[in-house]
DNA sequence: CAGCCTAATCTAAACGTTTCGAGGCTGTCA
DNA sequence: TGACAGCCTCGAAACGTTTAGATTAGGCTG
């Protein structure tokens, strides 16, 4: 910039004045100082604008899982409307780890982000600390954390679930195994209060021995299946609270040599594309990704120019139960096991 | 800093001396001065450290399309290893557009990454000309662009496709249709020369109408494979030269009212999750995904931290042919129709 | 005891912007 | 003609670091 203010015979004050058109400046000197911005190839410096303004124009964004449909579906539109508004957006990953979750967040504070968008792998007190300490614009998504009060957009998860969970007690099933989301997370808790809800409605018994931890991931989904699968009296029906579980709960059916949904129905939360044309196409919980997307980054480019009231807004959006073929009315053998 | 310098009653350069360990400090005044930090609670300014170093820690990640399984897998190695390296990530996505890709790489640049990596959208002028300019460590991934000239890790399409094909030609298929990505992308042109060149070790003629581009993308595949299907001499099988494609081609199969892989065989570039347990089961072509996103982020370490020779570096790897079901051998009633 | 060396500490400049307040010029009005 | 207002332009400080080079103190040597 000083190249430049040398160049046109002008001061940097000048220069600076018609990059951002903050100050009035004679026709002439304006076409000179351009003329030399051209001659030079002069970029500003965003750093050097950033240490004065205090501000990046970047907001961080962390999920708990890259690897995951549902998240990079909600990315994807997040990217897109930020970049829209003249953000970049900083993209961070916890694996579901909340100590690479705190990693990930000091990281992205440190680099003065002006915003946050997180996906909280779990409640921790180090997150709430920094968040607070940070006092940035920060908008929760999917999953809310206790004693974390910021903007935030989610699912009615409960509801959700007990929708779907009622149409499979409707099929005739009463041993429905549930494979839920870690518990140390607000997802995690409110879909098992859904399955738990309707369970009670229909007036029947919540079992401990139905339910198994999968933690979000293939892995621990399959050995759950498993578990609950070879245990003496075996589910008819089996709910997974996402999408990558449901991958495990159908490896763990093929490989105790049961097949679905001959033998086990089976329903989701999550759905994917390819649902309605691989077989058993799944029945699924469809999230509105595009709606979340565009919620929080809405929410978050709100509060940075202001725009927001002081109380922290919650936006809550309903799944849809997708019905397909993974489920079946409960057969006359099933129930001679059961 | 002025603060904690006043606190511990020092000067500035020794609390930058101890935060750096860059210059010895006397166990008394080290100690003062860690717990005036400790105090004060404070954080270095990466913004500042930034602009008097002149780097950043980040590196720019673009991608052609961040909802790609595929992408996301290499994103989430490349991610920790740099991660773990001490480096954050700008994630950005052009969504196989041009356009978007240019403005994303001008926003990472003006960010002032410390490297790129990309997995360009297409070969295009300004980007080669932002690249040269930036001149900043930049290793291609999955693609290459004419007169880009870095490091880079790609796999060797033209022989997987060949291996593919070469199957699906073993089975007896005739005429196999070809659902192709944008030919403005290496990978485009190269996976399509290794089904040619199938063709032509077998003696086949290479048939123009078999050939239909699908962009990389669902959509344009389901069209793309709708007019393969209802043209007069209608394909056996299909390959699909990427993942998002083939869940295009397998909608188009079902809404034609035709079955895979009675009717219609399919084999496709990439492999899924889920593949071995929803059918019918894919035949796919794997990458290896830990592997490349691994090198691709060691090259631009290597590179930011001077370690790489003068010339470019360019690491091939290997896909790998993973037979499962979804291709038949060629029946008669198939050969009758041909 | 002067002179020197070493080790610890400090001062101040620099990184590339933005912006406040001051100053200069032009033109208008009394 | 002088006062004043308005418009441009500029100088310089500030943002929060790092670091080269100056300074100081203390110990050692001859």
């Amino acid at each position: 910039m000083l190249d430049v203010a040398k160049v046109a015979g002008v001061s940097v004050a000048t220069v600076s004045a018609v990059i951002n058109s903050s100050a009035p400046v004679s026709p002439e000197l304006r076409s000179r100082i351009e003329q030399a911005i051209g001659q030079i190839g002069y970029k500003r410096n965003a750093i050097a604008r950033s240490l004065k303004l205090g501000t990046t124009r970047t907001v961080g964004l962390m999920v708990a899982d890259i690897t995951n449909p549902f998240f990079t579906d909600v990315v994807a539109v997040i990217q897109e409307v930020l970049h829209r508004a003249g953000y970049a957006v900083m993209l961070c990953c916890s694996d579901e780890d909340v100590i690479l979750q705190d990693e990930q967040i000091a990281l992205l504070i440190d680099r003065s982000v002006d915003g946050l968008i997180i996906a909280p792998a779990g409640d921790d007190e180090t997150l709430k600390r920094m968040i607070a300490a940070a006092s940035l614009p920060t908008v929760l998504i999917d999953r809310l954390c206790d004693g974390i009060d910021t903007d935030a957009v989610v699912l009615d998860n409960r509801r959700a679930v007990q929708d779907a969970t009622r149409y499979m007690l409707g099929l005739g099933h009463r041993r429905i195994g549930y494979i839920s989301g870690a518990l140390d997370t607000s997802t995690g808790r409110e879909r098992l209060s859904g399955y738990r809800a309707a369970l009670e409605a229909a007036g029947l018994p919540f079992e401990e021995s139905l339910i198994r931890i999968g933690n979000f991931r293939e892995k621990d989904a399959y050995t759950a299946a498993i578990q609950l699968l070879t245990s003496p009296e075996r589910p008819t029906g089996i709910f997974s609270a996402n999408n990558l579980m449901v991958i495990g709960v159908m490896k763990a059916i093929r490989d105790i040599g049961l097949r679905c949904p001959d033998d086990v129905s089976v329903a989701s939360f999550d759905d994917f594309p390819w649902a309605d044309v691989f077989q058993p196409h799944l029945t699924t919980i469809a999230q509105p990704v595009q709606a979340i997307g565009e919620q929080a980054a809405q929410l978050v480019l709100d509060r940075l120019s202001g725009a927001s009231p002081e109380t922290p807004r919650r936006l809550v959006l309903q799944g849809r139960l997708v019905i397909r073929d993974s489920c079946r009315p409960v057969s006359l053998a099933q129930r001679a096991i059961a």
